[in-house]
DNA sequence: ATCGCGACTTGGAACGATCATATGCACAGG
DNA sequence: CCTGTGCATATGATCGTTCCAAGTCGCGAT
C-alpha cells in the first residue's frame, strides 16, 4: 500500500491474482472474462481506487476521446450567448459519454485549419465539432480529406444540392423557426407582419427570411407589400432601432419578425419609447429576451449538442445510434409580452 | 517516406544522422547541443514535418500541458458574457504558451472536485483555473491539499486577513469601479447617486457596494441620505427596474450605479420610458451595454486571464515572471450615452 | 605519448496501457 | 487413450517520448 504510487493494471492484476492483460479485458472487453473473475478484478481497482491512465491508452491506441472546438471571439454578446450554451450542453454530454472537450481559438478558416494540423498531430484528438458553417467552408473539406471525424452544428450551406450530404451536420430550422412565429402572430390577429433581417450573403439570414416570406404568401399577401414590409439592414441593436422605424413609416405594420434578438431588441425600444402597440418576435431566446419580455424563436441547443455527439460517436464508437446523417431540429416559439393583439 | 507513418524522434534522428536523445535535446534543452548540429536536426524536422506525440511525453513526464476549467451553466446570459471573454482569452493566451484549455462541468462544488479528482488520475491535468469563488469555497483546500496548482479567478473571500494570502489569485477590483463611476458622474455635476446593488450575502456585491458608499462619503453625503439611495435586489433587468422606481420616488436621485447591466438595463428601461434624465452606469460592460448606449464599467478580462495564467505557469514551469501571487486590476470606466449632465 | 577533462552523443530502460499470440485447461469425439 | 476444440487467462512486444548512465571525441596538460 504504497501511497505515493498511483495503482496501475500491475498492482491490481497481483492483488486480484491474474494478469494484466484480465484487468485490462474486465474494463474494456468484459464478455471475456468469468463472472467471478471479474467480482474479484472489480474489487481489487476499488480497493486500490485504480483509474487508468488515458496517456498510457493514447500511446497505444491512437485514440484521446477528446473533441476539440474553436471558441469563437465574442463578436456579440448577445446572440454570442447561443454558442456558449451550445458549448456547456456539448461539454456536458461529451462527459457523460467519457469524452471532454478541448477549446482552442483561431482568427480565421486558414488558422483553424493550421489548429486542426497541430491538434491531431501532437494531442491525437478524435474528432471536431465545426460552428459557424458558411459557403465554400474549405474547413469540412480539409477534415474530411483526411478521414477526420467531424460534425457541423449549422448545415452546409451551398449551392448544389449534394452539399446537404456532404458530412454530419446539425442544425435548427431556421425557417420553421420564423414561419411559427408568423402563426403566432397571425392567430393574434396581426396582418401586417414586417420582417428585420440580415443583408444578402448570409444563409442563415436567407433561411429565417425564407419562412417568414412564405408564411405571408400563404396568408395571401403579395410581392409588393411584402418587400415594403421587408427590411435588411446589419445586425445590431441600433441598426434595428432604425430600420424599424424606416418600416413603420413605410408600410404600417402591426409587428415584425426579426433574425435575431439585437434587431427585435432595436424594434422593442423603438416600439416602447413611441408608445406603439407593434408586437416584436426576436431569434434565438437569448437571456436579454427573457430579460425584458420579449417573445422569441427558441433553438433547442441542448438537443443539438447531444445530437452532434452522437453522430460524432458514430463516427468514432458506432455507440451513438443515430439514423441519419444529417438533423435538423425545429425550433420553438417562447411567448411573451412584446407579442399582443393588435 | 512513408506518408501513412507519423514521423517520430527515431525517423528525424536517422534522417539527421543522431540518436533520438540529441534530437529531444535540440527540442527540450538546447544548450547541449552545438549550433551545427542544431541545424542539421532542426532541417530534418522541418523536411519530415515532425511534431512530438504529447501523448508519449506526457507518459513519461507525467506532465500534459493541459489546463481545467468548469464550464458554469449559462444562469444569465447577461453577466455570463463575462466568463465567456474571460474564457476565450484564457485559452487564447493558453494556447500561445502552449497549454490547452480542457472543460468540464459539474452542477456544484462537490461535483467539482469529484472532476478534479477523475482529470487529475486519468488526464494528469497540470493545473486548473477556478471562477466564482466564495466564503468558504472547499474547492482551493482541496487542490492545496493536494498540491495541485491552480488560479482563482476572484478573492479568496473570508473574514480573516491571511485568507487573502491562501492562494494565487486574480480579480478585478470592483470598488474601485463604483468609486471611479461616483467620479464621473460627479464631473458631469450629479450629486445625488444611487447604488443598485445585489442583497446582503454576495462578497463581490458587498466590495462594488464599498465603493460607491465610500466616494459618496468623500463627497460628503451622510449615512441617512445614503442609506435611502442604496437598494439591495435580486439581479435581473425587471428587479432593475423595480427598485429605481422606488429609489427615484423616495430619495430622487438624478444618477444611479448598478451593480450589474442587467440591473442598469432595467433602470434605464424606467428611466427612458418615464422620459427622466436619469443618468445610469452599469457593471461589467456586457455587449447589451454597447447595444443599448449603456455606460457601464468594464473589467479588463484579457490581462486577467494573461495574468491569471502567468500565475500558473509560475507554479509550473517558472516561467511566469510574476512578482506578487495576488493580483488586483483595476476596472475602467466606458461612457456611453447614459451617462450625461443632470 | 598518455592521461584527464569537458563537451557532446549514445543506447538501454522506463512510463502504463493494448495488441497479438501463446498457454493451460476442460470437455467431447474418434 | 489420444487428440481436437473452445474458452479463460498469461506473456511478450509495442506505442514515442524522456531519464539515466555510459560512451566517444578532441584537445591541452603532464
Amino acid at each position: 500500500m504504497d501511497a505515493t504510487t498511483r495503482p496501475t493494471l500491475e498492482s491490481v492484476a497481483q492483488r486480484a491474482g491474474v494478469s494484466r492483460q484480465t484487468v485490462s479485458n474486465v474494463l474494456n472487453a468484459p464478455h471475456l472474462v468469468r463472472a467471478d473473475t471479474t467480482d474479484r478484478v472489480r474489487a481489487a481497482i476499488d480497493a486500490l481506487g485504480y483509474r487508468p491512465s488515458s496517456a498510457a491508452r493514447q500511446l497505444r491506441t491512437g485514440r484521446s476521446r477528446v473533441l476539440g472546438l474553436r471558441l469563437e471571439p465574442v463578436h456579440d454578446g448577445i446572440n454570442g450567448a447561443v454558442l456558449d450554451r451550445f458549448l456547456h450542453a456539448l461539454t456536458e454530454s461529451a462527459q457523460a459519454r467519457g469524452y471532454r472537450v478541448m477549446l482552442f481559438t483561431a482568427h480565421d478558416d486558414a488558422g483553424e485549419i493550421a489548429q486542426y494540423s497541430e491538434l491531431l498531430d501532437t494531442a491525437d484528438l478524435d474528432a471536431f465539432v465545426l460552428t459557424s458553417t458558411h459557403r465554400e467552408d474549405e474547413r469540412a473539406a480539409w477534415l474530411a480529406e483526411r478521414d477526420v471525424p467531424f460534425v457541423t452544428f449549422g448545415r452546409p450551406w451551398g449551392a448544389r444540392p449534394e452539399d446537404a450530404a456532404a458530412h454530419p451536420w446539425v442544425d435548427v430550422d431556421g425557417s420553421a423557426g420564423t414561419r411559427a412565429a408568423v402563426a403566432h402572430l397571425r392567430r393574434l390577429g396581426h396582418e401586417r407582419i414586417a420582417y428585420l433581417g440580415w443583408p444578402d450573403g448570409s444563409d442563415v439570414g436567407e433561411d429565417r427570411a425564407a419562412g417568414w416570406a412564405a408564411a405571408m404568401v400563404d396568408a395571401g399577401h403579395d410581392g409588393g407589400l411584402l418587400r415594403r414590409l421587408h427590411a435588411r439592414v446589419p445586425d445590431g441593436v441600433a441598426a434595428g432601432a432604425q430600420a424599424i422605424e424606416r418600416v413603420l413609416a413605410d408600410a404600417a405594420p402591426t409587428a415584425v419578425v426579426c433574425a435575431s434578438d439585437s434587431l427585435a431588441l432595436g424594434a422593442l425600444t423603438v416600439a416602447r419609447s413611441q408608445g406603439t402597440t407593434l408586437a416584436v418576435v426576436g431569434f434565438d431566446d437569448t437571456p436579454v429576451a427573457a430579460a425584458v419580455g420579449l417573445t422569441s424563436v427558441a433553438q433547442p441547443l441542448s438537443e443539438a449538442a447531444q445530437r452532434a455527439l452522437d453522430l460524432l460517436l458514430d463516427q468514432l464508437d458506432g455507440t451513438g445510434g443515430t439514423r441519419s446523417r444529417e438533423v435538423l431540429l425545429a425550433p420553438h416559439l417562447v411567448e411573451r409580452a412584446s407579442s399582443r393583439t393588435p
